[in-house]
DNA sequence: GCCGTTTTCGGCCCGACTGTTTTCAGTCG
């Protein structure tokens, strides 16, 4: 479901790759770069926009406006082409093998040559590399790794893989040395979808043993970096991990530095030096004397600077700091707030755990209610009938005494057809509590049948949720396509909440979509879709995916209390 | 090329590590 802004993000961003290359200006390049991301993560669809809205984007000015517009008329920019008649394509790839970046590409190509990454590898079997200018032996071995690495790359890890993995390697370092501080950074801190290395951050006044600790932990498979304050490794996984390490007392510092994002950084270190002081991982300086402000916490940063303590899931410099400036900062969703999950498996269907321990599982989280919600029939490779689901309604009646504080809630997850119709008619469907409706197949329908399909099932009134709106696998399957501005119009319409699925590898519907649909004023679940006990423990990547989506607790109907949750799940009837 | 509570020019976030070089450029995050 690409928007124009994909498009146009991308080829500001190539724009500003091949400017990197050919110009002697270093800003230029970045201008382009910030104005790339500004489009990709600006709310309006940039294809509708008037030219005067356009120029209203940050970070871009009359200059690449134009540019877009010449873009969006055209599907090119003829300076872009003027560009690229200069230097060929693959010159640009070269960029992304490590230790690579566009000075280098540039002397490869002019001296040797060198186009493309096959150039490249070729050169570095004949060893031409080191006796180029500038290049030595080292450089040649490392761009000789850089290219492995680049061909053994697997994508990004899912943010759930690079937790299990930052949580082992935090353990490991605290029991072989000790550390006054140590947690993880970064984009995994940030909860992005994917992770493309691990941060971690210490305190400790003794570094050496920390770097010697960690760069021989086991499932170590090279050491890219090793100094005093940083360190760089590659695990046997593939996975980078950086570690650095500071004084205790520039804990706050340290971890705004490296939690990111690197264009929420920037953001605040622009407004620092506005205000006369500096801003790096050591603390917040006095720009003139070098004096040092605050550096213990993150809250007294922020605080000195004029803004609130933003989450790290918020900090993607989309509106966040404006929002903190101006005091509409949303109090975004925590896991706390959440009074129960509405989605979730047994071993009835497709789960591996039985209804009594999934439920054993469920209280000890303190809900206050929990819905299960096994397949219905026509996923018909569960084998669900009528009966059986009856049956297990009966079931969870009984067990409801066993749990007191925790209100039992009998559903299903529907299969909505090619048509939008699902397995029950009006009868049936009213004897359950909360009903979630997903798309199981027929993924490859068209735009205009997905998003009537859709519409149609939301329009039923007795669909409350729908489950995992794109039904994209991370790294697997791709979303499928349907229009979303109809789609969440439709459900804000007709009263049905979108799913915020918390499954690490289908966090469906993702941060851009959630932002988007909330514009509508639709209402969602977070929802665990869990098939095993371990399974609800994944709320916390759906609590976060609702943070970077700005959501609070009254845009999440299972964060309300029972009466209210039981009042949207009547859609009016 | 963008931007402004030291505004329309002169800045542009900041520091660590590496390698090749004798003081720094390139890369990275």
């Amino acid at each position: 479901m690409p928007r124009a802004n994909d498009a146009v993000e991308a080829v500001l961003l190539e724009y500003a790759d091949l400017l990197a290359i050919l110009s002697e200006d270093r800003f230029k390049p970045r201008s382009y770069e910030k104005a790339a991301r500004a489009v990709g993560g600006y709310h309006a669809d940039i294809g509708t926009l008037e030219p005067a809205e356009i120029l209203k984007i940050p970070n871009v000015g009359k200059s690449i406006a134009e540019k877009i517009q010449e873009f969006l008329r055209e599907g090119t920019i003829e300076t872009l082409e003027s560009l690229r008649a200069k230097i060929p394509p693959g010159v640009r790839d070269i960029i992304a093998v490590p230790g690579v970046g566009p000075k280098k590409a540039m002397i490869l190509y002019q001296d040797l040559g060198i186009a493309n990454i096959d150039d490249l590898r070729a050169a570095v079997e004949s060893g031409r590399i080191a006796e180029l200018k500038g290049f030595g032996a080292r450089t040649e071995s490392n761009i000789r790794r850089g290219l492995e690495r680049l061909q053994q790359q697997t994508g990004r890890a899912l943010a759930s893989v690079a937790m299990d993995l930052a949580e082992d390697f935090i353990e490991r370092i605290r029991s072989n040395v000790d550390v006054e501080r140590i947690d993880y950074a970064g984009s995994l801190r940030r909860m992005v979808e994917t992770i493309g290395d691990v941060d971690l951050l210490v305190a400790s006044d003794d570094p050496v043993p920390v770097m010697d600790a960690f760069t021989g932990i086991d499932i170590v498979e090279r050491v890219l970096a090793k100094g005093e304050a940083k360190s760089s490794v590659l695990t046997r996984q593939g996975l980078q991990v950086d570690l650095r390490v500071v004084p205790a007392e520039a804990w706050g510092a340290a971890m705004i530095y490296f939690t990111g994002s690197k264009a929420h950084n920037i953001r605040i270190r622009e407004m620092a030096v506005r205000k006369g002081l500096k801003l790096n991982e050591y603390g917040l300086f006095d720009a003139k004397s070098g004096t040092l402000i605050v550096a213990q916490t993150e809250q007294e940063v922020y605080e000195r600077l004029g803004l609130p303590w933003i989450p790290p899931t918020m900090r993607e410099d989309r509106g966040e700091v404006e929002a903190a400036l101006d005091g509409s900062l949303p109090d975004v969703l925590t896991q706390k707030q959440l009074r129960g999950d509405l989605h979730t498996h047994t071993n009835l269907t497709d789960g591996l755990a039985s209804l009594e321990q999934m439920l054993e599982t469920a209280s000890a989280m303190k809900y206050a209610y929990y819905a299960v919600t096994d397949h219905a029939p026509n996923l018909f490779m569960q084998r669900m009938t009528d009966e059986k689901m009856l049956a297990q309604r009966e079931r969870l009646r009984k067990l409801q005494p066993k749990y007191p504080r925790m209100t039992l809630l009998h559903g299903t997850e529907l299969n909505i057809d090619p048509e939008g119709n699902v397995d029950w008619g009006p009868e049936f469907l009213d004897g359950f509590d909360v009903r979630v409706a997903s798309v199981h197949s027929m993924f490859g329908q068209s735009k205009d049948e997905m998003t009537r399909r859709i519409v149609r099932a939301m329009e039923n009134p007795y669909v409350n949720v729908i489950g995992h709106p794109t039904t994209r696998k991370i790294n697997q399957r791709q979303p499928v396509e349907f229009d979303l501005d109809e789609v969440f119009a439709a459900a804000a319409r007709t009263g049905t909440a979108l799913e915020v699925n918390a499954y690490p590898d289908r966090l469906d519907l993702k941060d851009e979509h959630i932002v988007w649909a909330k514009r509508y004023g639709v209402k969602f679940a977070v929802d665990t879709d869990s098939h095993a006990t371990t399974h609800l423990d994944h709320m916390r990547y759906g609590v976060a995916m609702a943070q970077r989506g700005w959501l609070t607790k009254d845009d999440v109907i299972n964060a309300w209390p029972l009466g209210k949750l039981r009042t949207f799940l009547r859609k009016g009837r």
